[in-house]
DNA sequence: ATCAGTGCAAACCATTTGCAAATTA
DNA sequence: TAATTTGCAAATGGTTTGCACTGAT
């Protein structure tokens, strides 16, 4: 019960095995290209309907760049947390810190904020292309 | 010397205007909706390009949105902030706290990060929307 | 046999750009 | 007047959508 629609088709496992690949984020248009090499190719639009899928799901999380566009990552977004992206291979590090979420919610007591949501980005280089 | 070009015009001075007005983030669009009740209109492509002029010389500051769109607000980025955003009435505070900055080093040595930029938001309700 | 998923082409929308006319210094 | 700025319309580029077809259960 409760299970709701799911088929498995070749393109939604060429998209998550991609994803599952590597710890970075890939732009719609990066998986679309990568997928034209692989022997069945897959349309883009679907490779934006397949990410709405999983990020519905929880499957993927989200952040859209500077210029504007949407990039994905595989990691489950239960967890509250903060990514380290590094900007030389784009790796990308869920930091889980507890210090940093006690600091967030401090905010209401110096400025007299009422939190209700707080999202932290850091970007440099990882401990390989340091 | 070094007086790069700036001539004032219309267009800026009431933009910029707008922009000083509220604290909050306006979005290209909403600054062409506001200007066309003003006597004299501003065409959308020089709200853009009044804006990349305001952002190069580090008058405003700007963010794009969870939908990808550009979103722009008067203050000075010379210092290095972050933004608390209310999603009640979307005033924009400034939040320059040294011990966000601190806890940003921190990741180095925790995660064996080398810093190069971090960025913190914070949406909740100001003090007078709480 | 159904219902979900896919491809394609067209539609959208925010942003950018070319160019001639208008404006500032 | 010389150089910048503006407006308009057309071009971009990412993302979405309608629809008929294909594929999964």
């Amino acid at each position: 019960m409760g299970t709701r629609s799911a088929y498995v088709t070749k393109p939604r496992e060429q998209i998550t095995a991609l994803l599952r690949a590597e710890p970075r984020f890939f732009s719609a248009a990066e998986i679309h290209r990568r997928l034209e090499d692989e022997a069945s190719k897959v349309s883009l639009s679907t490779v934006y309907r397949t990410l709405e899928h999983l990020l519905e799901r929880g499957e993927i999380a989200a952040r859209v760049d500077e210029s504007g566009e949407s990039t994905y990552t595989m990691c489950a977004p239960e967890r509250h947390h903060h990514h380290a992206i590094c900007r030389v291979c784009g790796r990308v590090e869920d930091v889980t810190c507890s210090t940093m979420d006690q600091l967030a919610e401090s905010l209401r007591q110096l400025h007299g904020f009422e939190l209700d949501d707080h999202k932290m980005e850091f970007s440099g280089r990882c401990r390989a292309c340091r």
